[in-house]
RNA sequence: GCGGAUGUGGCGGAAUGGCAGACGCAGUAGACUCAAAAUCUACCGGGGGUGACUUCGUGCGGGUUCAAGUCCCGCCAUCCGCACCA
């Protein structure tokens, strides 16, 4: 019996061994290969075995792509910036950047623990004055080029967070940090003008090989509709009221219009009787929150007394007030089709307002409507000269005859907004511009960035709607860059996601003083050819990225403008009965435990093994047996052949090309779990014949060993030097295969009497379709009674029989 | 309400329309041991049969096919996303 495996002293030595001569090195290689996880955001939690998972799959990746001979950019950095270390600060009175530092510093080690190849030359970190001092510059360059602004208007605002929101981080009307009911409050915010980017963001998604589900999530986010823009004049007034609508074939069937609260006209257009019931109606939904306007199931509403004109059959429609109209999209104003929309035909039946039905379904108008018909199939009728027109075809159409009667235009509409940038609370960028009297906001000039977060006595947001930085006077007065008259600086600071969204562009040229990322790097380096990370961002940090990207294209720092060719989204590690592991619920698996027990590589396998990478598994560590047994299979096999020295079989090359199509095609395809399942298979094989003939050939234990390198790196790198090879195993390349070697002679194939299993028979793989059935029908024997209908051979897999 | 994913032994899961349950966990029996652990061997979906075998079985109900976990239609359950976007 050679020495057994003892994972403590062997991983020490490649740990060391991998510290002083790194195993990714450029020299000669093919070509580059990006391989990057979700950085993380350095918790004072630590590491629990959730997040193994993701860095496990892309360091496997990474090491396959290095022995297929790719150079490999696989970095790590922080995201430093946030709230929780801000929260830390205001509880405990230690700075930030402080205990940001001992976080990273944990985490960093934790992570080391995972052996992945990570060139920590490349490290990044958001908060480093020399990585925000671009997050700045992008900021200026946009506000150069128009597309950051100011506004003053009323923003999701998270009383509990004392900040501002992006519609992105509201959630169900509940802020996506801290949970708590997110309110409305009209501020000065400085906003991204993402919305100019709408139309590439939603067409580039088919160049990218992305799970559909996040590419169905950022489209329908985006929420691109045609319609068309339609005046009415109202009556006894100068003024026209503009509506959008998605169906202006049923504009005949206009029987109220609906404007939101918010509208500008809302109160001007209440008449002497109504104007109190109008004002009140006003007054009540500006007091609501999100919540409660989504929760209010029951519509209401309230009648102006003013009336407009149906610009296309002169009707009378009565103008409503209600908050199921939202003010923020399209015009803030609807017209009303009650007898082919839901929510107008609630509002109508509530009110009592008539219904016109305009488009017949099946031919037929239909009496005493219960419900709205909304499909856009049928005849139109009660619709002037549209009648007879195919409701489908005049949905296309009406939008170019609107238009040219001169009644409205041709128009679509996004349900995505821009970007509220600003935040009320410290631990964040700094916006670098200065408010002049004279000059308004100017940015600071490029050459003095970065403009330095400064230190506070208070990390207390106020919950004014100013950031604690609005306190340091020293700070706030300064000079105009434009004309050197006093003037003060912006307080606010960026959202979290201004880092996150150009973070691994800075990777490949972390060093560089004067640009972002040098041409000659982008060039080689950029952009991402495999992104992974949980699915939690699709509308977030991945389209901010994209939008920064194109940007960045735009203004010519980088020739790409997507920036993430492949994504992979892994699904979650949770606790026992699917619940989410969190140290309230005292469900965390540290792995810091199994590392010590079972070792890294097991640790590592087992995070592939426990299930299909892309779904989401329930941790149980007594599965971890599992594969520490088989590393110790693999380990003695492997130690016990070396001194038996067999020769190559026949047998033994067949399965030798058989394990490498198997593993490689089963990793190709991502089935991460299965290529465990595919290395004990195999082992378990080789095991029965080396008991047979006291061993395994040097070459199928070699190709095994490379095999298995990627996701056991510390035992291949052993083994591989105790086979005799001085030159580590990540110099060596993926092994071929070769279907012709992978055949067999004779095969085994299932025999069914009509479509039932019955026997097996084993015949020549080359196997005409006459004798294999001859020899099924043999093997059915007496069982095969009556008359023979049918015989089928499928080649290689199985005989049929069908009889009566 | 709309959209998506998932549903297979005690458990995690595997199956280009072709022998369901690979691989592993847990369990049972045996070997080794003074004993235990580790390791090794065998068994390990349900019913029936001493047995060779037989029959049922992939959430439920239909259908297509020589053949369905897999394809089609209709449901149910769980999870996730969106949610008055006109």
């Amino acid at each position: 019996m050679s020495v057994p495996y003892n994972h403590k002293v062997i991983e020490k030595k490649w740990r060391e061994n991998w510290e002083k001569n790194p195993v990714n090195v450029n020299d000669g290689k093919k070509e580059k290969y990006y391989c990057l996880d979700m950085f993380p955001y350095p918790s004072g939690n630590g590491l629990h075995v959730g997040h193994w998972r993701g860095y496990v799959i892309s360091d496997v990746w990474s090491r396959y792509k290095m022995l297929k001979g790719y150079y490999i950019i696989h970095p790590m950095g922080w995201d430093a910036f946030g709230l929780p270390a801000e929260n830390y600060a205001i509880k405990m009175g230690v700075h930030p950047a402080k205990s940001t530092a001992e976080n990273v510093k944990n985490i960093k080690r934790q992570i080391k623990e995972i052996a992945a190849v990570y060139d920590w030359d490349m490290e990044v970190n958001t908060t480093d004055p020399e990585f925000y001092k671009w997050t700045q510059w992008i900021f200026v360059k946009m506000f150069k080029e128009g597309l950051a602004y100011q506004k003053e208007m009323p923003i999701n605002w998270c009383p509990s967070c004392k900040t501002g929101l992006a519609n992105e981080e509201v959630v169900n009307g509940k802020c996506e940090r801290c949970g708590a009911d997110v309110t409305k409050k009209n501020l000065k915010q400085w906003m991204l003008r993402i919305t100019k980017y709408a139309d590439r963001l939603l067409d580039d998604l088919d160049k990218l090989d992305w799970p559909e589900k996040v590419k169905k999530m950022q489209t329908d986010w985006i929420g691109k509709s045609y319609g068309a823009e339609v005046d009415f004049p109202v009556e006894g007034r100068e003024d026209k009221i503009t509506v959008y609508t998605t169906r202006p074939d049923t504009l005949h069937g206009a029987t109220f219009m609906v404007l939101a609260p918010e509208h500008a006209l809302a109160k001007e257009l209440a008449t002497e009787e109504c104007r109190e019931a109008v004002e009140k109606y006003i007054y009540e939904a500006s007091m609501k929150s999100n919540v409660d306007r989504l929760q209010d199931k029951e519509k209401t509403g309230v009648f102006t007394g003013t009336y407009a004109i149906n610009p296309l059959n002169g009707a009378k429609v009565p103008i409503w007030l209600s908050d199921y109209v939202l003010a923020d999209y399209g015009t803030g104003a609807i017209m009303c089709v009650p007898a082919h929309d839901d929510r107008d035909f609630e509002f109508a039946t509530k009110f009592n307002i008539p219904i016109i039905q305009v488009i017949a379904k099946d031919g037929q108008q239909i009496e005493n409507m219960t419900e709205a018909y909304t499909e856009a199939a049928g005849t139109m009728i009660n619709s002037g000269e549209w009648n007879g027109m195919e409701s489908s075809v005049l949905k296309k159409e009406a939008p170019m005859m609107i238009e040219k009667k001169g009644i409205g235009r041709k128009t679509t509409n996004y349900k995505l907004r821009d970007w509220v940038f600003s935040r009320q609370r410290y631990w964040g960028e700094p916006i670098p511009i200065v408010h002049c009297p004279d000059c308004g906001a100017v940015p600071v000039p490029e050459e003095e960035l970065p403009l330095l977060l400064p230190k506070v006595d208070s990390y207390q947001p106020t919950g004014t709607g100013e950031s604690p930085l609005a306190a340091i006077d020293e700070w706030v007065n300064t000079t105009c860059p434009c004309c050197g008259k006093p003037a003060k600086r912006e307080t606010n600071t960026m959202p979290q996601w201004a880092g996150s969204s150009w973070y691994f562009l800075r990777y490949v040229d972390n060093k560089n003083k004067e640009e972002l990322v040098s041409k000659e790097k982008a060039q080689k380096y950029l952009p991402v050819d495999m992104y992974i990370g949980g699915v939690e961002h699709a509308v977030l940090h991945l389209l901010y990225s994209r939008f920064y990207t194109k940007f960045l294209n735009d203004i010519g720092v980088v020739d790409f403008d997507e920036p993430f060719i492949k994504l992979f989204n892994q699904g979650m590690i949770t606790g026992k009965n699917g619940i989410k592991m969190s140290k309230s619920k005292g469900n965390v698996v540290s792995p810091d435990d199994l590392v010590r027990d079972y070792g890294c590589d097991s640790l590592r396998m087992y995070e592939l093994f426990v299930g299909p990478p892309e779904l989401d598994s329930e941790w149980d560590d007594r599965g971890i047996d599992g594969v520490y047994r088989f590393l110790n299979r693999f380990w003695n096999l492997v130690m016990d052949s070396k001194e038996a020295n067999v020769s190559e079989t026949k047998d033994m090359l067949k399965l030798r090309h058989r394990m490498v199509h198997d593993i490689t095609q089963r990793l190709e395809s991502f089935s991460l779990n299965t290529v465990i399942s595919g290395f004990m298979e195999y082992t378990n094989k080789f095991q029965d014949i080396a008991k047979k003939q006291g061993g395994i050939d040097k070459t199928t234990l070699e190709t095994a060993v490379v095999l298995l390198a990627p996701f056991a790196p510390h035992m291949a790198s052993e083994l591989w030097e105790a086979l005799g090879h001085e030159d580590g195993i990540f110099n060596q390349t993926w092994p071929d295969y070769d279907e012709e070697a992978m055949k067999d002679d004779e095969i085994e194939i299932a025999v069914q009497l009509n479509g039932k299993m019955k026997t097996t028979i084993t015949v020549a793989a080359d196997v005409s379709k006459e004798d294999a059935i001859a020899a099924g029908k043999a093997a059915l024997g007496d069982k095969l009674t009556g008359n023979i209908i049918k015989e089928i051979y499928v080649p290689g897999r199985i005989v049929n029989i069908v009889a009566k």
